[in-house]
DNA sequence: ATATTGACTTTGTCCGTGACAAAATAGATC
DNA sequence: GATCTATTTTGTCACGGACAAAGTCAATAT
């Protein structure tokens, strides 16, 4: 189902995270990747390079250092990552959650919405994002991954979800003498649905929730955290935000906001950080997140 | 509030969206921005240089040239904005859109909601987006360029009357007999708020409506058209968006797409073009677009 | 008068390379 | 074995040349 052979090196950092300026080291040190253009000259990534790229990149999670993958081929790479184990465990999805893939199929959105809010009715909002929306999720990707569904169905079921919990939000009301959170993206962030996520959870606590959204300078979004009287700021780094800039984010973030306004980070995005950057708390699981709300000092 | 706060370059990149390499080419060829250095050799950027940047980027949006902003003293640069803020019309808001633009600022979101709840019940949401959210977006864009408000209360706003509209949509319920549109917006395009504008009100009209956000190749886009068999897709260019790529974006899609469905394209962004493209209905007024839908053959 | 063409200018992005600081590793000492 | 120091590895930044894409403007055609 995907058409493009040829990557940009734009595409390629959205795709596999590293930088131009990374690759152009590479390339000089230890001669990969390789220059390649197309017809008018412009230098482009084949498929083949692609996936090298995405095979060093987990070779490199696992803990290997650059001159140890960087520029090897693929059968040495293969062998490497053969000799790790690392596998794809593929946990078949539950029952609803394919009921809920085959209405996404037939662009059924009705049905499709008509069983989640069936679903949601029978259960909290915190057991509702966890036990059916994120399985949902996964087996969504999932499914993209094996070409089982087009990055179009995907969507789809995204801006359904997102809809949906947009008004389930604004259905809790606050409880008062309980904290504010400011809920925001980082910077060159697009993917809304992790926060609304957590924001639900958390509005369903009672907490004073505000949702600013996407593409708002830090520094302004210091503003707004001031403005609003935030005791805390979260922010969702999604899978596909460059690793490389997670931690720089946090940091020069944490540096311009007041020290007594706290700064939280989740999402896929932050699993790939080993050592935590000073004076930010990160969530790997929504129960900690949870817990750590009743914890916050409210100003 | 007297910080001393400097900025790497990666963060500059965050905070005003400028690359290090244009940057450098700017410093290079202007000699803009200015080459500082802290103790330890680092070249660092001070948070003047930001918001002289920021000036920059407000200029070169309102259709300035580089050479023509970059390099200029902040006193130059406030002149042109200056000379620039006399062409806006500057009609007085009605007292509704002062209470709302109040509200904002104090960031009082519930009293901002409240309002436009009540606002909302007392008209149809034609009149409602019509009436009521145009002319406060124009003006809370008016006092921006003002510097009456931050960035951050625009996108405040703008996340909040998002939410709004969302839980609006999912409220209406479709006619049978009437059309099927497809809502996205164009790649690179991240404002949502007109197209949820006119999704609420072709949803008030019985429409079904389907709404598939942003970030999606056209590509499979056209699969999701023809998956959800829709008879139209509507597209929404904001003012932001690069005007030489409206058309080459529109054209491309009607190459695409098969022309029994129709390709809408509406918003502040397709005002600046002056030809229409073939096979393409342009929109440049709620009421055409309302209009148009009751004209659209079933297929 | 408007549209189109074509030369010229501006502008952003990519490249290769050198410099350098931060991180990781290895080696040495306690 | 643990801690500290020297060395190597690695990523980021600067610089300026090359170049294509986009914008400007004047001359010509419709």
């Amino acid at each position: 189902m995907r058409t493009n052979l040829f990557f940009s090196p734009s595409e390629i950092e959205r795709e596999t995270g590293f930088g131009k300026e990374q690759l152009r080291k590479w390339r000089q040190r230890y001669g990969f990747p390789p220059r390649e253009s197309n017809p008018d000259g412009q230098s482009i990534y084949s498929l083949k390079t692609v996936e090298q790229l995405h095979l060093i990149k987990r070779l490199l999670e696992a803990g290997f250092r650059p001159y140890q993958v960087v520029g090897k081929t693929v059968l040495e790479l293969e062998t490497l990552k053969f000799q790790l184990g690392l596998n794809i465990k593929n946990e078949t999805p539950d029952e609803l959650t394919n009921k809920l893939i085959e209405y996404v199929k037939l662009a059924n959105l009705k049905g499709f919405l008509a069983l989640l809010k069936k679903k949601r009715r029978a259960q909290t909002m915190f057991n509702f994002v966890q036990n059916t929306i994120t399985p949902l999720m996964v087996s969504i990707g999932d499914a993209w991954s094996r070409d089982e569904i087009d990055i179009h169905h995907e969507h789809l079921c995204t801006a359904c979800i997102e809809r949906y919990l947009q008004s389930e939000i604004l259905k809790f009301l606050p409880i008062k003498g309980l904290p504010n959170i400011l809920f925001s993206l980082p910077p060159g962030e697009n993917h809304l649905l992790g926060l609304l996520m957590i924001e639900a959870v958390m509005a369903e606590r009672g907490v004073t929730t505000i949702n600013i959204g996407s593409h708002i300078p830090l520094n302004n979004l210091k503003l707004a955290a001031i403005s609003c009287k935030s005791d805390v700021v979260a922010l969702s780094f999604s899978f596909a935000y460059p690793a490389r800039d997670v931690l720089p984010t946090l940091l020069h973030f944490r540096r311009l906001l007041p020290l007594n306004i706290q700064i939280w980070a989740g999402g896929a995005g932050i699993s790939v950080i080993r050592k935590k950057p000073k004076g930010v708390k990160m969530f790997y699981d929504l129960n900690e997140a949870v817990l750590a709300m009743s914890h916050i000092p409210i100003q």
